[in-house]
DNA sequence: CTGTTGTCGAGTGTCGACAATCGCCGTAGT
DNA sequence: ACTACGGCGATTGTCGACACTCGACAACAG
């Protein structure tokens, strides 16, 4: 269960990185914030934070950025951090840039490389089948990414590879708030993917971008 | 020549906003380095910039990681900032990037729509020809940059403008180098926008996306 | 009772100093 | 001559303190 780069950045060229103070504060709060530990719309305040992790706010302040690159939080000059609101057209915009970006790198793969991938894709089905079956909702959010990234690396479009990290903060919080809230099976979750993976094997292009589509519309994203 | 909302992140809902000093900063290190004033590559020290600027290295440190979110300066942990060394390749990503952004918001966009744009269009277009006349580098820049908004902010999908903003840092100083560097006339640049508008009003959306992607084709990047 | 102004506390913005770390370079050993 | 080592200067990472700003509440005038 590599660190599986959140955000993208990490060029690891030693496998052992030292994580800074800021890094670490910013995994933490971001998995609080993703696993709405800190509700949506909560306010995020510096001193408590830095008294808490035993650390300056100044490094509070850092990671805070972190999380607004990510569009986790929402930071108003001088009037401090709060958690993220999504509407329920934050949530559908948030999906149709995903879609977009998979949807361009899926343009440039032949159908050979489709099937290639395709493969790729059924190792990670197969971790997600795994966290399916112990309920872990996180590992579920991760085995995701994880499976998208796979098509959207292989573009060959560092860039748009880039681009769609980014929106990854965005779209776990989403993710972990569907599955949780709205209690759907986990193993449907795991069908569709197996679904869209078999599209992506053996379907022709418009097709599979048909399916991509689909799978980003088929969830109802509810409003707070 | 409005602030032109640099980053598209200005939410300015009292007129007179108080340009925080890391903001400040940002701006003015920002035109630097599109001026190519600090050449890429070249190492930004801390300490130095706080002294020139008179602020503490707290304000500058803040100013480079909004540099680093548009992508202009390389932030390697305990060894320093330089200025981003832009490979012929990682032009063409950028300009392969915005095109697809700028294509999918295209995509959404009605033919009577189309031309009612073309019209504002037409306006900005005014203006980038006024700059190229008075051979005002940076206002040319400026122009495109708001030329081109007008599409996607019409494709009416804001996290879409986000990510297309979030490119305006390198684009730009893609564009600096090339209209710079290789002396192309600034009235030929004025003319491909002015064939693009047409394009844009006129044509079926097939042949507008065509017309775009060879608008970012057209130009030749050259590698430092 | 209502609208306006003064004051206060909470919280962020900025700073200067100290600590940790990296790269350079002189030195020594082979 | 070449490599390994270690001290040293330069530069970044982190901190705690002070300054400023904002919103809320209270006091007051009409």
């Amino acid at each position: 269960m590599a660190p599986s780069s959140p955000a993208g950045r990490a060029k690891n060229k030693s496998v052992l990185r030292h994580l800074s103070l800021p890094e670490s504060v910013h995994e933490i709060l971001r998995s609080r914030i993703l696993n709405n530990e800190i509700p949506a719309g909560a306010p995020l305040l510096e001193g408590a934070l830095a008294e808490e992790f035993g650390v300056s706010r100044t490094t509070i302040r850092a990671a805070m950025r972190e999380l607004q690159g990510e569009r986790l939080i929402e930071i108003t000059p001088r009037r401090g951090s709060t958690v993220i609101r999504m509407s329920e057209t934050d949530a559908s915009e948030v999906c149709f840039a995903r879609y977009t970006l998979e949807a361009v790198a899926l343009k440039g793969l032949t159908r050979g490389r489709r099937r290639e991938l395709a493969d790729r894709m059924d190792e990670v089905l197969a971790v997600m089948n795994l966290c399916a079956a112990k309920g872990d909702l996180a590992g579920m959010v991760e085995a995701d990414t994880d499976l998208h990234r796979v098509v959207v690396e292989a573009s060959g479009h560092p860039l748009i590879v880039d681009m769609w990290a980014g929106l990854n903060g965005q779209m776990g919080a989403l993710m972990r708030s569907s599955l949780d809230r709205q209690r759907i099976e986990l193993d449907e979750t795991v069908h569709r993917h197996a679904e869209l993976i078999a599209a992506f094997r053996d379907q022709p292009i418009a097709a599979v971008d048909a399916a991509l589509r689909e799978h980003y519309v088929r969830t109802e994203w509810d409003d707070e």
